[in-house]
DNA sequence: ATTTTGCTATTACGGTGTATCGCAACAGTA
DNA sequence: TACTGTTGCGATACACCGTAATAGCAAAAT
């Protein structure tokens, strides 16, 4: 009897892993967004029928939670810098741009407290770059304030870049013109100073802004760790 | 004929207008959260179809879109007051009481460009504040970078928040105890800066962390202002 | 009085996350 | 080897979603 008499054995199930999983979702969310990811699509996918995912993540919340700490894996700068401000801008830089290639973590950055492994190793990082330059409040208050500016500074980013692709224009354009509804709204004079600023600004682009926000910030976190706390 | 025997008029269709809409949706977010909120069940708050909404909005984003701008409207000072700094101060605080009023306007924060009326209110009273006191790109980049540290605290707060009410433990209780990962994680010796933090770390309550941080923010941008633009 | 028009309400479609449950393949025992 | 208990997978089912299409109907226009 030759292999071809033989029936093919019973197919086993596709093998699955945590990985695969949120390599997939990732996959859809980098084509079509974070709207684009739903649990049936990514089991299809794999091949796999969608109840078949409840046996790694027990809610969508939590396939989010993963892809997250995923990305979070691209973030952490594989050598630590020995000073603490390049450690904070390099850790800066290294999230925005896996938002740029990611455009779908600025829709979760700041939604949920990070616990993965990767989100902790970044915190990590960032904090030994810190430690022992001031007190442990003064340290975390830097930190956190880091933070907040990034999670703020990344969502704008990509929510003016958003924008910017409905309509097809540039920032100003899309301000000056295609915002039929904004133009109309500063013509009424009710807004002086944002018709000034709106008109009379020059543009500049967003990674200059990013970065120099980031570093008024660090100028300030520079400041308080000089002079030990009030 | 009495009145009796005349039959009722026909009833006519619930008055709309996307004022009660708004109150209707802001009012079930208040109650289960942002993904309370369908257009049936706002549509049923008023006694009307699901289609009937339509007339006013065009997608549920839009709808998403005039409960953050009703909610602007909070924010707005009703007074100018006489500091720059005060002004920003004053915003950031009302933005985070909104907040904390409403936990789902964290979810929106920063995730599209806002240009309703309120919005724009807002906006312009801040602009108007930094006003003259540098050259406009200063003034816009402080106004931004504000705004960034606003969204970013704004959201960590709230989201911290929604996971100790989740565990029903303090902050620090819930990372010591409640946190089974994050003990475990930590006790792995592979965050020792972390974990330190963690354990020595003193617990500080949100206002304070939010006010410090905004603070700094606020003194680095008093510098950028102090001094013209390098 | 009749036609047109502009809303309104209903129905329907194609999706969603996830609870439930039957079944088939395996492990262990007699 | 036969049987049985267990485990985990797949299909089915449910309740709900946003919204397109459509049918109905009262008011306005002719």
């Amino acid at each position: 009897m030759t292999v071809w008499d033989r029936p093919e054995p019973p197919t086993r199930p596709a093998p699955l892993d945590r990985a695969r999983i949120v390599a997939a979702a990732i996959a859809l969310a980098d084509e079509g967004g974070l709207e684009a990811v739903s649990l049936r699509k990514v089991a299809a996918r794999l091949d796999v029928g969608p109840m078949r995912l409840y046996g790694y993540i027990s809610t969508k919340e939590e396939l989010f939670d993963l892809m997250v700490d995923e990305v979070y894996a691209e973030i952490l700068p594989e050598e630590q810098p020995g000073d603490w401000r390049e450690a904070l801008q390099i850790r800066a830089h290294r999230t925005r741009q896996a938002a740029l290639r990611h455009p779908w973590l600025a829709d979760l950055l700041g939604g949920r407290p990070t616990l993965g492994p990767n989100a902790l190793a970044v915190a990590e990082s960032t904090l030994a770059a810190l430690d022992g330059l001031a007190d442990l409040d003064t340290v975390q208050r830097a930190v956190e304030t880091v933070s907040a500016y990034l999670t703020g500074a990344v969502r704008r980013e990509i929510a003016n870049l958003r924008a910017e692709r409905a309509t097809g224009l540039s920032k100003r354009d899309w301000q000056r013109a295609s915002g039929p509804h904004l133009s109309r709204m500063l013509d009424t004079g009710r807004f002086p100073a944002l018709a000034k600023f709106v008109y009379d600004g020059t543009e500049v682009d967003a990674e200059t802004s990013f970065t120099t926000g980031l570093d008024w910030v660090l100028d300030a976190v520079a400041a308080k760790l000089a002079r030990p706390p009030a």
